[in-house]
DNA sequence: GCAAGCTTTGCACACGCTTGCAAACAAGCG
DNA sequence: CGCTTGTTTGCAAGCGTGTGCAAAGCTTGC
């Protein structure tokens, strides 16, 4: 197999009979080209085979086309699911998707923003950790637009898009006091993130606030494992909670398995349980799961509406989007 | 904040007080600079912020360093697991990850691999879907590598991954025999890939082959849905089987949860229930599913390992890979 | 028929980088 | 010291595209 290399422009513009700029214009939209000399470029690309080469187009124009999307834990459901949004919402607005994948280690995020640089994508969103200041600084002052989503950082420039997980704390309560639980309970992460404190301590302020016992354990990742743990740790008290909520679905799904089949707990009748994030399990028969469901299509939709504003024009003044997360009634709760 | 664009080579080598040569040396692994010149570069690049133009760099190169993954249903549990494998072991590589969502329409991965084209990318994995023959012939004709998972095309020219999708459907039916089960019962989806009905092949022919009796049904997608309406049809018939093998995890869990909480039936006493893929939530408590494990980190292994090799040198043969899928017990079948 | 206005087209430069080539330089050897 | 060999370094020619500018072509109105 010959590695001859892509067809180029020019060899295009010679095979129509024109100049090499009529056929980059053919394919600049905008761009004053007579129908008839299209027509023949065309013609002519077709039979060749010609594809615009989009990286030599980034290196005149100022712009990729490439947005970076900064995540790691790529394979959880939440966060699968609003990659899923993010992907197709760019596709459709004629951005390009470059996943990169971070982990928990410090400078992870660094990297990834660097590569981003390095590819000169117009934008990156960063879906999991945060990055340091300095870098962002250098992101900005290229033109590269920043979003952050869940991250709760309060440096201008990025977009900073957050749930109202203070409320949730406190909306959850008055729910599970409307069933007639007594004891509360708050089985968290350790990861620390501030969407996870701000649950926590919205929880834990509106329960005291209500004259009710809680109290709150926090270990491990986000996960499944974690859960089964927690619940560990709650149910082999001497007094047991009798409504948890949980920082996260996966939680809530590890703990209620936890509590029903190691523990013989009939749930929602001997407990209540509550989760956050709404995946796709949380309303699968075996759990009925009463959570609040993270507005992914609308984060992408905002994220991606506000990486479409036009360039050259006013950087409107948006930083900051408050999204809430709407509360899902299944059968993890009892009725009141 | 001014658009002032990024910081060029020539920028860096005005600063450092060399050519702009030295600064590209300095950045290309392998090329010939002095360790004296080197330090002044890297100096002067690290207080300028200078990063390479990855773009003009895949320019000059016939490389560009980007591998496209086209895939469609980004969020399901088996399709994340790979994509976090893929993109874990590409950037370990020194590759970058670009994310094509791809519908189930028709011509959608032939406008994913244009993309592919159009942004010079090295390769191009493809998980979901099947191109048109003439792209991929317009790919490989351009150097650029093809791998296919699970997609079961004979086209030479790509690197095809599969797994023994009919033996394991053969081996599952020794399973539930063993089991004491005597009326067999294969869930698929209708999508009709050849992963799908390569495992209802060997199902149905090794069932035959045993004198057991066997039933197939098929609808919709690969998801859990679809598992519930499946169990509908199966378990309202006059005569239930004892032993159902679904296509597909999900299909096993809207399965097991139809059976157990619609209609009551106890597995694995009543009925002995497998899967495919070895999702996450197949260990989870309330499944304990038995079910055959999609070698992820293998295919991955093996895809960006063949990536990896040299390029200039010989395309070693290597065409097509076949890997097994092992059985992993849970409590989903019971002892025999 | 001519001037004015608009559209189309080609030229040529720029984008930021890599790399072959040859010059410059350093070192080893008789 | 001269010759040879090996290492650095700068020059300049690309890579494939977009786009300003001016020339050319076409249309319109008088």
């Amino acid at each position: 197999m010959p590695p001859k290399d892509f067809i180029s422009a020019l060899e295009v513009a010679q095979r129509a009979g024109v100049s090499r700029s009529a056929v980059s214009r053919t394919f600049t939209p905008g761009a004053s080209v007579s129908a008839e000399t299209r027509k023949k470029v065309t013609d002519a690309a077709e039979a060749l085979g010609y594809h615009v080469n989009e990286l030599a187009r980034g290196l005149m124009r100022s712009h990729s086309g490439i947005v970076c999307l900064i995540v790691s834990d790529v394979a959880t459901p939440y966060r699968s699911a609003l990659l899923r949004e993010l992907t197709g919402k760019l596709q459709n607005a004629g951005k390009v998707a470059m996943l990169i994948n971070t982990d928990r280690s410090d400078g992870s995020v660094d990297r990834a923003l660097s590569q981003a640089i390095r590819y000169r994508a117009d934008a990156s969103i960063i879906l999991s950790g945060l990055p340091d200041a300095s870098i962002v600084r250098l992101c900005l002052r290229n033109g590269q637009r920043l979003v952050l989503i869940n991250r709760d950082d309060d440096e201008p420039g990025p977009l900073k898009i957050n749930l109202d997980d203070f409320e949730a704390g406190e909306r959850i309560v008055t729910a599970f006091a409307r069933a007639g639980c007594k004891s509360l309970a708050f089985a968290n992460s350790d990861a620390g993130t501030p969407s996870l404190m701000g649950r926590e301590r919205g929880f834990v302020a509106a329960a005291t606030r209500c004259g009710l016992e809680v109290s709150v354990e926090r270990y491990g990742w986000t996960g499944y494992e974690a859960g089964r743990v927690l619940a560990q740790r709650f149910l082999t008290r001497s007094r047991r909670p009798d409504a948890v909520f949980c920082a996260t679905d996966l939680l809530a799904c590890g703990f209620m398995d936890a509590a029903r089949h190691q523990f013989g707990i009939s749930v929602p009748d001997q407990m209540c349980i509550a989760g956050f994030d709404d995946i796709e399990q949380a309303s699968w028969l075996s759990y009925g799961l009463t959570t609040f469901a993270q507005p992914v299509a609308e984060i992408a939709a905002k994220t991606v509406g506000w990486l479409s504003v036009d360039d050259n024009g006013n950087d409107n003044g948006l930083q900051s989007v408050r999204l809430t997360a709407e509360l899902v009634w299944r059968t993890s709760i009892r009725a009141a």
